[in-house]
DNA sequence: CTGAAAGCGCTTACAG
DNA sequence: CTGAAAGCGCTTACAG
């Protein structure tokens, strides 16, 4: 009878009906509590464990959400970004303490997956995650909120986008980072990310950016905003020879992601420009990276844990049909040496490997 | 009818009968094409999908693969070993292809996961990844072949542990690490990792080392292998530290992961201890951060795209009761620079930062 | 507190 | 090639 014993199996050797040992075994009020025990020594005994299909069938739910991921399809086969990776760990482990079973899947915006988690009731919602081209991502949205699947998404809070989001403080994070070098004296602070809507956080951390510019009375310089299209360390690279060619001066990078960054400090490393020394590198996710990169990375902390908390839990509100709504979540400076201290540049000494 | 067409409705709409929907939808040859075609139509502009838990409970699977990750309790709450995460990217890559779904959940060795997935029909068949201690988890194991459930686990092969193992040569990579610094000049070479029966991979490795030193008519120095419980950065700085105090001379580092490695390498950084004009590291795995670290990290590539193919292939042959066996799969040394060129040691430049 | 019965939405022998 | 029917293993009104 291995693993294959059913709630019937229960019934006879319990000496009860069917329904008895169902109600039994998902906690049921009505039954005597000398009959449950029983049923659960026997349940216990035959390793019984209810068939997650039948019951799943009958009660129209399926007890597990859907995470997808969206990534930057020109990504190798393996690599996703970090902060993903540690999003993804966040919303597992929440998953599983609130009773769900969580299902992971890679989705190209193109493919057709908006169709099929929740009318095939694999799944009871969706979560959705990933730097993708929210422009193109609109039209699906569209679809699953007509048809009424519940699903959240981790970006740009109020882009006007269909659906719940939660994200984190996007245009506050970019604001206290610019604000920081500038209290450190720095001038010329180049921006690495793509500042449009096709990519609205990073387009946010951009606003911030030139608020804290204009608050001190500087305005932007266009010559100091890079597009980079994706979030790698290969573009944050590429980038920034690109910047140093053009023979632009500048004295910091903000870059709109942790892995731009790196690639950042790796061309400069490249070209003899120390840093922090000549030039103040900062990021922003605080991925495991950044605290061993050498330096190390000064950047703003997304609590992922949180957000995973936060993502599961509304999600889980919205499948029971409360109202939910957008969240911003805080985002921390956390400053290590990468962005300097403050003190004259150029008489620092170089940094020692990490 | 948002979401909630059954083959019924399409049936009616036909004018065919419900079984001759199902018949159609899942590709029968019975049916007449013109009848499919018709079928096909309807359920489409019905956004129509097969009920999941009505066709799994029926035909007695689940079309689902769970993906147990074991992780490391001392850890942090969303840190992962990035090898797992590219190890998880693969496999939900593969399971996707080759048309399962993917649960994905982790698990302390101690829970009681062995008897779920399986039996409540969740999923089909079970896939492990993580170091854990191998013998503490022998008695799940047995028991998970006792009941039938079809399962794989990345680790270490013909360990005499129950069930199918896939993984890598961990002897051999071992022996071809030490061979090349060996061939570098290299005669003090500390091995970073637990060697015991617990960790049976990094035995593995550990045996390796030693076979390619008695091959080279050395032998191994009992005070340069260093225990290191866990496979982390902080593990690695500090066994590190130890070994640096404890005032054995060595001239490299096998570390038996880049975890490791690269905490080797922050604790040698601040004891200004130069790598690899001083002392040259070697890791296992190359993780992304390998590429990135400061100086770039020789180590050891484990495929994780063959093999999380070779995980989700063997275990759906498993599941369709074939006999499937053992694999060993080959791993690459990636030669970078934190192994030094071979060259007289102690008057290269010192590296710059990456 | 318990049982008999219906039904969730499919798939698949069986009969034609 | 198609249909009528059984049944996968549960949950839950309904009746007692």
């Amino acid at each position: 009878m291995k693993g294959k014993a059913t709630s019937f199996d229960i019934a006879y050797r319990a000496g009860v009906s069917q329904a008895t040992v169902s109600r039994a075994l998902r906690g049921s009020p009505l039954v005597n509590e000398e009959t449950r025990r029983r049923i659960e020594a026997i349940a216990r005994e035959l390793h019984y464990t209810v068939d997650k299909n039948a019951s799943n069938l009958r009660r129209q739910r399926s007890g597990t959400l859907a995470l997808l991921l969206f990534e930057d399809p020109t990504s190798d086969g393996s690599l996703i970004n970090p902060f993903f990776l540690s999003m993804l760990g966040a919303i597992t482990r929440a998953s599983a303490r609130q009773g769900h079973d969580l299902l992971i899947s890679f989705q190209q915006l193109s493919h057709d997956w908006h169709a099929d988690y929740h009318d095939s009731h694999k799944a009871d919602g969706l979560i959705l995650l990933g730097y993708g081209d929210y422009l193109a991502s609109r039209g699906k949205l569209e679809r699953l909120e007509e048809q009424g699947t519940p699903f959240v998404r981790w970006g740009a809070v109020d882009d006007g986008q269909p659906g719940i989001a939660i994200g984190c403080d996007n245009a506050g994070g970019g604001r206290a980072i610019t604000e920081h070098l500038l209290r450190l004296g720095r001038r010329r602070i180049a921006f690495l990310g793509d500042a449009s809507p096709h990519c609205p956080e990073f387009l946010d951390r951009y606003r911030g950016h030139c608020a804290a510019l204009a608050a001190a009375g500087q305005t932007s310089d266009q010559a100091l905003q890079i597009d980079a299209a994706d979030s790698t360390e290969e573009v944050g690279y590429t980038a920034t020879l690109g910047l140093l060619d053009a023979g632009t001066a500048f004295d910091a990078i903000f870059a709109a992601s942790d892995l731009l960054a790196i690639g950042a400090m790796r061309a400069l490393g490249e070209r003899g420009r120390r840093v922090p020394d000549e030039i103040a590198v900062v990021g922003f996710d605080d991925i495991p990276l950044a605290r061993l990169a050498s330096p190390p990375l000064t950047t703003l902390l997304q609590d992922t844990k949180i957000a995973g908390e936060m993502l599961v839990d509304t999600l889980l509100r919205q499948i029971r049909g409360e109202t939910v709504h957008n969240q911003v979540l805080p985002a921390q400076l956390v400053i290590r040496r990468s962005c300097g201290t403050g003190r004259a540049a150029e008489d620092g000494p170089p940094d020692p490997a990490a």
